[in-house]
DNA sequence: GAGTTTGAAACT
DNA sequence: CAGTTTCAAACTC
């Protein structure tokens, strides 16, 4: 079923991915870094991709072409891919990671046109992304069997990108080779090796197709998501030699692989197949949006099946699935849910991200996560090798949440993203998140963006690629940051090609999962350019439609162009400019705006670092805003009471606050009246009411050693903020890292993220936990974010810390913060250390500022740091935006656009302020510091969470001993 | 599906 | 900065 389809889109892809010669060439991808232009073009291809594109989150501030050259400028791979906005290419966005991104950008915007079109055709196309995967695929399978390997093979979509690849030794790995070891550059190769992969791929697929579409029967109901599902499966791995990855790479792309270059394989293979059928049917038989979920599992699975039709490595992949299975089920009951994750992201997990790992039996892990359809967000990993491991990647928290993102998440819950990533550990990850993105969003949040994911997730890029596809970030800070994620953590080895896969390929094809096909993508495939009904609104992949008639979708009554996304096919919006055909107009436009308004393409949600949890999720998860999250500038409502999603607090979820201006509010979120005093209250409440939790906590931190967090001091502001986060941490640390990993796709990530942290730990339905551990999860992003806003110094203050990296500023801050984070029991330190691992960057990409972080927090740290900013100014997320705007960190940040509306912060500054306005922003960096130090450098994603609970430990038990 | 309501964005 | 207009989403029928 699906190695169909996918074949038929690399093939389709292959042919056109002539561009590839550019790429190749260094100066080519350098440019293309350069300009950010480029990457936009690569986009549109990445559009074409329905999976692909879901980046909103990512993109939180799509911004200005200028800062984004800035960004490329320090961080040109992954700016180049930011500005491609294609997250797409998920596989490419690893590539990326690991080698140029701005390659690899190229390469998925050659392809995704491609791509684009053979899902049209529906023609079981492998998609290009997969005709690459494929073609490495193969390679591999050629040496496995060197023989066997088939056109047909090649054909097969599962190309992987082994970031390894040099790895493989066969001369077919040559070929693989050389993408390998310019995967490093990534640029060139993938072109090249993609094309000749391509180009066999068609071949291939031309006879495969007919095989690949038995495989296809037999899994009817997986046909739509097998196709992508291969271009997941496929996308990560690197590593494998060809014939370890036979073995080791049991992710489906591997098996895909295998089975193309074994048919003869197909009898193993087709036991294997009938067992990952049956789990399949079985998540698929949960529920359509499950199906979708699953289906992106069920995909790689499926294709493994189809793939693995050689069978023989499959069916030793299956075993390690399995084991892979108990092992996560051991390690990490709750990741099960993530397994189901509906969005099935491989990713090649750093060794550097901190992510925590769940192995998750990829098969039935995800069918029994995908049973549980929660909206959480969490990731989980399907080990593309291996069975697949559950990673939860602690994602860089960061993220400013458009609102689009939030919608997608809200809107997508069900969505998942599904996005392959290479793990450096060599095993391929595949991680699975529900909504990623968000935050990342394609949009949002989007375009789970969210995708991006965040992408963000974890060190991968989750260049959420849209289901679609169509939706393209702008580059927006987001996703560099989510892309400097990566490179951060993945400096690793591992190439983390983030291959979203191709899930956007059959998005067509997706009727009943669309969600399937594109994994990441929010954005759903799924064309429905009405906004049929507000759920409707967001594609599948929670990225929103516009419907747009007379802007253009040059303004920002476009969500679309509001979340940096462009238009997707699913829009029905009407002389639509926001193309990347237009891109120059597009970014003129949006140059004009920010001048206006240097925060207007910043996340309109914000967390509070101190918020409680509390409204994160709702017992359904519907919103996986954490509780404290807030909307920027409030609303205005008057009419809907804030009950409707007239008002853009309720849209996102999130609470009204004193900066609403709405008139009897009833906001369910919260209302702004209680807006204060919610924010300390709730931790207190939550704790008391969540006792179970706390209980649960204090278990996890008792174990993890963090002593610290307690839930008075959570309770308390300003230390409480950090205890609480830290307690949270602890508890969640789990869950953070999930969250952190996924997210950081962004802004809308951040929700992302949450979403998929509830669903793995606490099966309990202890919202309030979940909603605990996502808040603090939230908290942790919000300090990014709010180092991002706080100024873009900050940011890189707060990135390079984590990274250790860092300005001088940074520098100073870090040494701080590590000794606070010792003294107070930085134990939340570990995780968000984790995150930071692949945050330094996404705070820079994210504005999320969270308001209450400021004001409970750390202000202090902050006021250090950035005694002169404003805590509103630190809300604005846009640091990036502000440094685009030139703003000046300070004052620039916040003033023009957000000063508006920006009240919010000040109020919650004046009202953290109580406890300490100043505190908070100390108790944000303090966090923030705690984070750095604690936080041990790049911890595997496995270990991280050992890590973590160990570092915490000390940390805490340091600050117990004080 | 058309029309109305609503509130944000844009404009003055 | 305030008021008005424009716009598109949300909502209703």
């Amino acid at each position: 079923m699906d190695s169909p389809e996918p074949s038929s889109k690399t093939a389709t892809i292959n042919s056109t991915i002539n561009p590839t010669h550019a790429e190749d060439s260094p100066v080519f991808s350098y440019i293309s870094n350069l300009s950010p232009i480029q990457p936009v073009k690569a986009a549109p291809v990445v559009q074409g991709f329905p999976g692909l594109n879901s980046p909103p989150l990512l993109f939180t501030s799509p911004r200005v072409s200028a800062h984004s050259r800035l960004r490329r400028s320090q961080f040109p791979q992954l700016s180049s891919e930011v500005f491609s906005g294609k997250n797409e290419d998920n596989n490419n966005a690893i590539t990326d990671s690991d080698g140029n991104g701005a390659s690899v950008s190229q390469l998925r915007s050659e392809l995704s046109p491609s791509v684009q079109k053979v899902s049209d055709n529906n023609i079981s196309v492998p998609d290009e992304s997969g005709s690459l995967i494929r073609c490495v695929d193969e390679f591999l399978v050629d040496v496995s069997n060197s023989e066997s390997a088939n056109p047909s093979n090649s054909t097969n979509p599962s190309p992987k990108v082994a970031d390894n690849i040099p790895q493989s030794p066969n001369s077919a790995a040559e070929s693989v080779a050389d993408f390998a070891s310019k995967d490093a550059r990534k640029d060139e190769i993938p072109k090249d090796a993609a094309r000749v992969v391509v180009e066999q791929a068609e071949e291939e697929n031309k006879g495969k197709s007919s095989s690949d579409q038995k495989d296809n029967g037999i899994y009817n109901t997986s046909t739509d998501s097998d196709l992508p599902s291969p271009d997941l499966c496929t996308k990560i791995e690197p590593d494998l030699p060809a014939d370890n990855s036979l073995h080791y790479h049991c992710s489906d792309r591997q098996m895909a692989q295998l089975s193309r270059a074994d048919h003869a394989m197909l009898d193993e293979a087709s036991d294997i197949q009938t067992e990952l059928l049956e789990n399949a049917h079985d998540c698929r038989n949960d529920n359509d949006k499950i199906n979708s979920m699953s289906s992106a599992p069920d995909e790689c699975i499926m294709q493994h099946d189809s793939q693995t039709k050689a069978g023989q490595h499959q069916s030793g992949i299956r075993r390690r699935c399995l084991q892979f299975e108990d092992a996560q089920r051991k390690i990490s009951p709750t990741s099960v849910g993530l397994q189901n994750a509906s969005d099935v992201v491989s990713c090649s997990i750093p060794p550097v991200s901190p992510a925590v790992i769940e192995v998750i039996a990829s098969g039935s892990s995800n069918r029994s996560s995908t049973a549980s359809s929660r909206p959480s967000t969490q990731l989980t990993s399907s080990s593309d090798n291996f069975g697949s491991f559950a990673v939860k990647v602690p994602k860089p928290s960061g993220i400013g949440l458009h609102l689009n993102s939030i919608a997608m998440q809200a809107g997508s819950r069900g969505s998942r993203a599904t996005v392959s990533v290479k793990s450096a550990e060599r095993g391929n990850l595949s991680i699975s998140g529900k909504k990623l993105m968000s935050m990342m969003s394609c949009h949002p949040s989007e375009n789970l963006k969210s995708c991006s994911i965040s992408s963000n997730v974890v060190g991968s890029h989750l260049t959420i690629g849209d289901n679609d596809g169509e939706h393209e970030s702008y580059g927006t800070n987001a996703e560099s940051a989510a892309s400097l994620h990566l490179n951060a953590a993945k400096p690793l080895n591992n190439t983390v090609l983030l291959k979203p896969t191709e899930h956007t390929i059959s998005h067509k094809r997706k009727s009943s999962s669309e969600y399937i096909d594109s994994p990441m993508n929010y954005n759903q495939s799924s064309p429905k350019k009405k906004r049929k009904k507000p759920s409707d609104a967001y594609d599948g992949d929670g990225c929103k439609r516009c419907n747009c008639k007379k802007s253009k979708c040059l303004k920002l009554y476009c969500d679309c162009f509001a979340a940096g996304i462009y238009c997707a096919g699913s829009c029905a919006c009407q002389g639509c400019f926001n193309r990347l055909e237009y891109e120059d107009t597009v970014n003129d436009v949006r140059q004009q705006i920010q001048s206006r308004n240097p925060l207007a393409f910043c996340p309109k949600i914000v967390q509070h670092p101190t918020d409680s949890p509390a409204s994160i999720l709702g017992a359904e998860g519907a919103s996986f805003t954490p509780p404290s999250a807030r909307h920027k500038r409030g609303c205005s409502c008057k009419k809907s009471m804030c009950l409707k999603k007239y008002c853009e607090c309720y849209q996102a979820n999130v609470g009204c606050s004193s900066g609403c201006r709405c008139e009897g509010c009833k906001n369910v979120y919260g209302l702004k009246e209680e807006y204060g005093k919610d924010l300390v209250k709730k931790h207190c409440i939550t704790e008391r009411l969540e006792k179970p939790v706390e209980e649960k906590v204090e278990m996890v931190t008792a174990t993890s050693g963090l002593l610290q967090i307690d839930p008075r001091n959570q309770c308390n502001l300003t230390p409480p903020t950090p205890s609480f986060q830290c307690s949270n941490r602890g508890k969640n640390a789990s869950k953070s890292w999930f969250t952190s990993g996924r997210y950081l796709s962004s802004p809308e990530s951040g929700q992302a993220i949450y979403g998929l942290s509830p669903a793995s730990p606490t099966s309990s339905k202890n919202h309030d936990i979940d909603q605990e551990t996502t808040g603090d999860i939230m908290d942790l992003v919000t300090f990014d974010q709010e180092f991002n806003y706080g100024n873009a110094k900050l940011a890189n203050e707060f990135s390079p810390g984590f990274h250790v990296t860092g300005n001088t500023d940074d520098l100073l801050a870090l040494p701080k913060s590590q000794d606070l984070a010792s003294n107070t029991g930085g134990q939340l330190i570990p995780q968000t250390v984790h995150f930071q691992s692949t945050w330094p960057l996404s705070w820079r990409d994210s504005p999320i500022t969270p308001m209450n972080q400021f004001d409970g927090s750390g202000m202090n740290a902050l006021e250090l740091l950035n005694s002169d900013k404003k805590p509103y100014a630190m809300e604005d997320d846009t640091p990036e935006i502000l440094k685009d705007s030139s703003m000046p960190q300070t004052g620039v940040k916040v003033s023009s656009p957000n000063k508006k509306r920006i009240s919010p912060p000040n109020r919650h500054l004046n009202e953290l302020g109580s406890s300490s306005s100043g505190g908070g922003l100390k108790t944000g960096r303090k966090f923030i510091l705690r984070a750095v130090p604690s936080f041990p450098p790049l911890t595997p994603c496995i270990d991280s969470k050992d890590v973590a609970t160990h570092s915490v430990d000390n940390s805490q038990k340091g600050s117990s001993g004080k």
